[in-house]
DNA sequence: CACCCTTGTGTCGATATTGTGACAGTGGTG
DNA sequence: CACCACTGTCACAATATCGACACAAGGGTG
């Protein structure tokens, strides 16, 4: 979330820095793209996160643009926010029929537009797994984040969390640790793979007696499972 | 009720337009989308009163967007209204079953669709919280708008005291400073995420020996339970 | 048995997140 | 106008978490 891309798109290179330096400063990384055509390009190759896109633009417009991305199943999912001017506010509900998520009217404040890009960002890393899980004597509840065993509050950091909530969503099957890490970390990061370890431990750690439930695999990384305990 | 607001979901503009004009002279306040994923983005920033949706659409369609409101606590509350084609009458059990609140066949008098809106609103403000919550020792009266603790007044704020209200119905689960902003603010603002952290401290301090029942969720928000005291 | 590679464990400084008190601006009221 | 309650923001303190590291333990191999 923190290190989020986010593409911008406008033929004012003024405006285009402006709002990539804001958002910069507030943690994101930003690309740029003065034109539909480059966008598109940039957009298929590096998957930005989010789009701010200027509606009025030569060439192709950002509506056309957004048409174009909501059509192709690989694009459609990502979030849009256009960037209008106040003549064209008449022309918004067009707009968001064409699929945007959300709007800025221009001129507009930073923190306007960063509290906007985090809310839809945000939105993004919703709607997933809602019900909670039961493994054996084990509840794992993303609703109210709680992990308990038997009833009993099962203590654990955020990390060890997710780590645990990624397992149960993909049991039985092995993972490397650097695996582990582009799922649970998210995102390309770097990291030393021995922090995996570390946070195996502790989710064991918290997991009590279940701690079989994570298997070491040596040579090939950690396996969640009930079955599969030999091996 | 005299300023509710309405979303509308249908593909077919002619038809939006015929229902939002009509309701819109009969005093609501009208929101369009013409998809389900436009729709859904309006339902989670705008939180309408009441939802007319079409039944069949392109790509989603309505009943698979109720669906979808149903499942998610946040959503499974509003109204919902279907709008139906004659031919598609058979299936209308499908549609009431999958959560629907009512149904109207095209074509429809723009009178009884009234009517039904109204039915349907005013259902909602007698389904309203009217009855005091007890919380251990603590008793919140929405009626007479007043808090007090082993029968002592509690005295807080107008923030603190919809804070709590919000928090009472929605116990056992955590919910992001963003979607508690939201949710206690009202509507689309833009704050500072950390006065949520602020007013809580300030309703903790009102709650005295009860403050244990706000509880923090590191990287994830605020919870209110008596249970998972842990974690 | 000695060696080596892989994995497990405890601890520590740095960092990120949250709690707290203070302050200034606002709007209502007498 | 003075007063008061309430609100949003900030700076700083307190706390929890993270990733790295050092070392221990275990198992396989020649």
């Amino acid at each position: 979330m923190t290190d989020a891309c986010i593409l911008i798109v406008d033929d004012e290179p003024a405006i285009r820095d402006m709002v990539a330096v804001a958002l910069e400063v507030a943690g994101f990384k930003c690309l740029r793209a003065e034109n539909a055509r480059t966008a598109y390009t940039l957009i298929i190759d590096e998957q930005p996160d989010l789009i701010l896109l200027d509606w009025m633009m030569p060439e192709t417009s950002g509506i056309e643009l957004l048409r174009r991305l909501r059509r192709d199943e690989l694009t459609s999912e990502v979030p849009v926010i256009l960037l209008t001017a106040k003549a064209e506010e008449d022309n918004l509900v067009q707009g968001l029929d064409a699929g945007a998520d959300d709007y800025v009217a221009k001129p507009f404040s930073p923190r306007e537009l960063i509290a906007r890009v985090r809310a839809l960002l945000r939105r993004r890393d919703l709607g997933r797994q809602e019900e909670p899980i039961r493994v054996q004597r084990l509840m794992y509840d993303p609703v109210s984040h709680y992990v308990s065993i038997d009833g009993v509050p099962a203590a654990m950091g955020p990390t060890e969390f997710r780590l645990l909530g990624f397992f149960l969503t993909h049991q039985d099957r092995v993972y490397s640790r650097d695996q582990i890490l582009n799922h649970v970390w998210g995102g390309n990061v770097y990291m030393d793979e021995r922090t995996v370890d570390v946070h195996i431990r502790r989710l064991r750690k918290a997991l009590g007696d279940h701690d079989k439930l994570v298997q070491t695999v040596r040579g090939a990384g950690y396996r969640f499972s009930e079955k599969l305990v030999g091996n």
